[in-house]
DNA sequence: GTGCCGATATGAAACGATTCAACGATCTGC
DNA sequence: GCAGATCGTTGAATCGTTTCATATCGGCAC
């Protein structure tokens, strides 16, 4: 008994194999009697449709793929849960896809949903360079950005204000009395990244006896975020900054992690106050609560499905819809 | 410019389709010249495979499903991860679903990857009932359980010990001198709280003086032990338990927030010791350092999908791949 | 009895790739 | 100059579904 296809319930139910098919897609154009004799035969064979040939005869799937840049950055799964929500409404399944920051992952991912003929793509970008995407949507699969604006105009984008964002913490920051800023960042190719770190060199140049200093690490997570911690532990005091802004919540938690670690020798607020961004769940309940920036991130995946239905649906095209961030202060910066 | 076949390709290229189809999958087969043409055109036209056309004429598509209970969970997140590598490097890409926990949705991403003629499925259950399953596995989709065992054996399993690390957790809490346990739990069908529970109830069995109480809660997350640790805050201090093992990390970090926030009621772990289960990366950053039970999530992974493709390749039956346990202690229980 | 109508059911074409038997061209050795 | 082997290419069949033009049938009006 290999698999069951539509031709085997056709005989099975003594009927042909259009009408198998119109019990499937159409019931109400059959007789009723007819339908229950093939649901019949449906049941007993245990029949399965055959996605593959509805695909090859419509033309395209009933999926959309979204690629994400970090999996286990709980930010993303709240966007992903959103984006998959929105979708699963509208009848449609995602393929979950994980670059991990790296445009040849990205670039394996888009290439399997272009073979998918998925009906769209969203994507928070790891590579800088959107040619590849602005191709695919001229291919008439539309392309989302999640969080991330293209400068051309040509691909749609919904996002949160980074440079307003980045602004936002810095001033909280320097209104906290804070001078010297350190500012850990991730890759300066990611927009995000770029972008927040436009908001806080603004918000430093309006005061003036402020400094900054930028690290680029390659990784946005705990790990990285605590090595760096270290280091700074590592520094004499006057070296050290007296704020940090961590350009999201996994570096930010990381680097309180390694400061409170080390007890006694750098105090969080007292001596460096931190903030990230993001306001993941974690946040709140780390050892001291972490302030942060929050994004709305469910609102975000839900409203790229809609950007993307719209466009699949006959053209409008939704732009860069922009969603304002919100600052949320705790006791790492407040005390 | 709709989209392109290969028939276009073979069109443009001056050959036969058989040889475009040649050069794409045993270009070793065709004369150097020809490939060049061959590729030349696909280069030009911008032609990408159709994989349902593929799929539909080799009867199977080269992804696996993976169906996890709550996507949200940075343990699961691991686990994913785990089995993304492997499957990559075996050729096989990943679609990951969310069950949420709720048989219901199973169900639907069960039926998908049928339709879908994946060539196996990975899943933790939500639903007790493995009928579902076994009848997949029987119709030569090939089912491996991650993290969950199928008493009547029919199906390959890949879990860790829960009853050892369930004992373990106990043995851990009673070897602190602690005597009135408070076991936070989630739903009773899932089989890892009902192992976990046996392995708190064996240990305890063993000691005399010591009683326990079991929660039930509905969900396996943070804010579900949260609202649990404020019920423990409001008790009068002589109805609180003196230890709680929570069933994972989630619920754990939970409770200790709830605790750990109504300051000077309850000190964690003087007044109350807090375990957890899983030992994912935020339990050791938390509020005050969670102890817990380790899993080996990521080999969990990828030996799930080891079996998946030696079952695939000719049937060697894995059967019950059991990983042990580790406990970690830390300040929650050891101060 | 003829013609027509609506309601159902049918059968064939199409989707795009893969595979394989068969074919033609070129070469080898005698 | 020919049998036989080698190499590259071709064309047709095939996968399972959907769709649509066409066929069938019973009933009804005249």
């Amino acid at each position: 008994m290999g698999v069951v296809s539509i031709r085997d319930v056709a005989t099975a139910a003594g009927v042909s194999i259009g009408t198998v098919s119109n019990v499937l897609n159409r019931p109400e154009k059959v007789a009723d009697a007819t339908v229950a004799k093939v649901r019949a035969a449906i049941d007993e064979l245990g029949f399965i449709r055959n996605e593959a040939a509805r695909q090859l005869r419509d033309g395209r799937s009933a999926a959309i793929g979204l690629v994400v840049l970090d999996v286990r950055n709980p930010y993303f799964t709240d966007v992903a849960h959103g984006v998959e929500t929105a979708a699963a409404a509208a009848g449609l399944s995602v393929t979950l896809g994980n670059s991990d920051g790296d445009p040849a992952r990205e670039r394996r991912y888009l290439e399997l949903f272009e073979q998918q003929r998925v009906q769209g793509v969203l994507i928070s970008p790891a590579d800088a360079s959107l040619d590849r995407l602005r191709r695919l949507d001229e291919r008439s699969i539309p392309v989302v950005l999640v969080d991330g604006v293209d400068p051309t105009g040509a691909l749609d984008a919904v996002t949160v204000d980074d440079v307003a964002g980045g602004r936002m913490a810095a001033e909280h920051l320097l209104g906290l009395g804070r001078r010297r800023l350190l500012v850990v960042a991730g890759p300066a190719t990611l927009s995000q990244v770029a972008d927040r770190l436009a908001g806080v060199r603004a918000a430093i140049a309006a005061v003036p006896d402020a400094s900054i200093e930028v690290v680029h690490l390659p990784q946005l997570t705990v790990t990285a975020g605590r090595e760096l911690g270290r280091s700074l532990v590592a520094r004499p005091a006057s070296a050290r900054p007296d704020a940090v802004f961590a350009v999201n919540d996994l570096l930010g938690l990381g680097v309180l992690q390694a400061l409170v670690l080390e007890r006694g020798t750098v105090r969080v607020p007292e001596d460096v106050a931190v903030i990230g961004y993001d306001d993941i769940e974690w946040a709140a309940s780390a050892v001291v609560p972490l302030s942060s920036v929050r994004q709305p991130r469910e609102q975000l995946g839900r409203t790229a499905i809609e950007a993307l239905l719209a466009r699949g649906a006959g053209g409008e095209r939704a732009g860069a819809v922009r969603f304002a961030p919100e600052l949320v202060a705790r006791r790492s910066t407040t005390g």
